[in-house]
DNA sequence: AATTACACGTGATTC
DNA sequence: TGAATCACGTGTAAT
């Protein structure tokens, strides 16, 4: 890419060349009529007056103007003072940097957090969907799989339905419900040698069901409460 | 605070006036004279190309300074747009609530993983301490201590004296180490009825403990290995 | 001497 | 219309 080519204006008019005829710089306006030019009096006063409205109004407006924005910058700059104490390494004083830096802190937690959620059986607050390839101790190839989801009254049967349809055999389930959210861990198996057991396959099904939102069947059920709830059911079968 | 008072320019002296009368906005430089003055041929093309040169320096140095500030400036916003990305709510557009959010995020991921470790028996590689208090079955007060440091070989002596020194009896122990750190979470509780039981004092004589270096008693002590290791042993007394 | 980074004021734009 | 946000070019300091 070219340096011109990197030039990415935004959406704007061609610069219609703004009526006022644009006062420069402002902080030392220049004043044609001040130097005891030969005007009339009450011309030169008239001038002097017309000229000072302008440049109060103007001064005032840019004064204003010029302070918003410094507020504006004062407050993104705490903001990034803020993150760089937050941060673990304090050393990178650049802005840019400090920046990149916190976009890796941002991921690595995100990383160390779903891998907690993932071998968590508690519920979280966000829909999840994994299915892994294990091994039994026979050597027989079993899939486990994770769906966490808002719980609804017909989960479960979507799943039996769904697992029946793939011609899949549950072996194990651990069902955990934690205030109207629900974590199954599945793990199952081929029902025979000739039954499609790719990753892909069961994802897209299982991600189906866990993307059913609660209206159906049941059309004007309750909406059921969300907050947390310290009570925690959880059965194994 | 007054308004005036919230200008803080950075530590520079008071403007000397800077050698060269600053030229002014540098995009369309003013010729002094340009426009057919009665010179001589030779002075005006002169002074033309002595202006022109001027002209070319400048501008081809405020060209490179504007646009290296530009690189600058764009690096800076797609670090922002890549933080946009990894927050779950895209929807704030601005840039200050932007950085807001993400120290939010930040804030609230770095809560989860340091709940997390606090429940783990495994060391992690940031020192931590934590004092709490329980219930024991019997009703009796039961304080619950985490210690998560280097590991020394003597370190159990010193909690053993610290805990002694207190007067405090030890009910439970978990040790478990990995790759050169152990974590410590000790079940503690009085000695006897008359004894200092209040978090601040246990909690300093442990936070002693744990910040002592492992440079003393076997002095020239091998540095030991601090990579990770995969082994993780674990006993319970 | 050239590069880099920052704060500033300003024009444009959107609401 | 003001208020708020943005990109821009510039002055200035530090390396």
């Amino acid at each position: 890419m070219t340096l011109s080519s990197s030039r990415r204006r935004r959406s704007r008019q061609p610069a219609p060349a703004s009526s006022a005829e644009g006062r420069q710089s402002l902080g030392q306006v220049v004043h044609p009529g001040g130097g005891g030019a030969p005007f009339g009096l009450h011309a030169e006063l008239q001038k002097m007056t017309a000229q000072e409205i302008m440049d109060a109004k103007a001064l005032a407006a840019s004064k204003s103007h010029s302070e918003a924005e410094r507020r504006r910058r004062e407050r993104i700059n705490n903001h990034l003072a803020k993150l760089r104490s937050l941060l673990p390494s304090t050393t990178k004083t650049d802005k840019a940097s400090l920046l990149a830096e916190v976009i890796q802190h941002v991921k690595e937690l995100k990383r160390q957090t779903s891998l907690i959620a993932e071998s968590s059986p508690v519920p979280t607050e966000s829909d999840e969907l994994t299915v892994d390839k294990e091994a039994d101790e026979e050597g027989r190839a079993v899939i486990k799989a994770s769906i966490c989801c808002e719980d609804r009254s017909d989960l479960l049967p979507d799943l039996i339905n769904t697992l029946k349809a793939l011609r899949l055999r549950t072996l194990k389930a651990e069902i955990t419900t934690l205030g109207g959210r629900v974590k199954n861990v599945l793990f199952i198996t081929g029902d025979d040698e000739s039954t499609t057991c790719d990753h892909h396959s069961i994802q897209d099904a299982l991600k189906a069901v866990m993307d059913k939102t609660a209206e159906d069947s049941a059309s004007g059920s309750v909406k059921r409460q969300r907050t947390n709830i310290n009570i925690l059911q959880h059965r194994s079968l």
